[in-house]
DNA sequence: GGAAATTGGTACAAAATTAAATCAATTCAA
DNA sequence: TTGAATTGATTTAATTTTGTACCAATTTCC
């Protein structure tokens, strides 16, 4: 059996990961959104703050900053001082921006479903149990 | 059983691949390459035109003009004119961009495989090859 | 053959992203 | 307490990335 090189099973995974996401972006602008602004707003409710979608995106504090303010202008963002921590802006994501990212989550499940059709059910399970271990 | 969301696979895969690459971006800089730059010189030798490159890298064109420039000025790189088309031009890697290549991958390896880590040998084999069938 | 369409690559300008510096609120340590 | 250090977020300026338009070489199809 041939050794495995990590950074092989890296790349391989990245350029599967960028090719289908360039496949819906287009479909995801539609709906008047970039791909990394629907990242971030898929996370506001599990991480409200965003020092933590910073974090949990990998993004740098900065980027965060704008996506925030455009998610905001377009309505899907509502933004309010923690009344615990005055530094902290907690997020609210607005119904409108419920509608959009269950939208743009579902054209990504689309695409992305379309490659996992190639595993049966019990390998995708495995294939999901496998990137939660390595989460 | 929970019904499967590739939206979810996706994001979680996203999510763990970011941290990675953030993780050793700091260390690849530091052989003089940037993290994408990596990735492009180490596709060169199976896709040597920038065209290939564009479309397995998912990046627009003009950006790997950009990074094959690059990486031509720091000796990484030799770009001819292929005799067979004259509109294409034929990308080598030199030595010293093998060596580098290797660095850089070796880095990245040992970052991932950190994580793949928490997986046994047969879990690690089986992801690669759930990943293949995707790819 | 030779126009029309396609393909590979680049230049330039515009847009996106981020590093560095900054400010305000909180926490820590004495 | 209080002042030093840390943390959350933003601004500004610089860098990176990319859309658009373009040129040159090749291919297609009449």
């Amino acid at each position: 059996m041939s050794r495995i090189d990590p950074a092989k099973i890296w790349s391989l995974n990245y350029n599967l990961l960028m090719s289908v996401i360039a496949g819906v972006a287009p479909d995801i602008a539609a709906l008047g959104l970039d791909t990394k602004e629907l990242f971030v707003l898929a996370q506001v409710e599990e991480h409200p703050y965003p020092a933590e979608l910073a974090a949990t995106l990998s993004m740098p504090k900065p980027t965060i900053t704008v996506y925030v303010k455009r998610l905001e202008a377009a309505g899907f963002l509502r933004r309010e001082l923690d009344t615990e921590d005055l530094r902290r802006h907690r997020l609210q994501v607005t119904p409108a921006g419920r509608k959009v990212t269950a939208k743009g989550l579902a054209l990504l499940s689309e695409a992305f479903g379309a490659r996992l059709g190639r595993l049966s059910a019990a390998e995708q399970a495995e294939l999901r149990s496998l990137l939660e271990k390595l989460s």
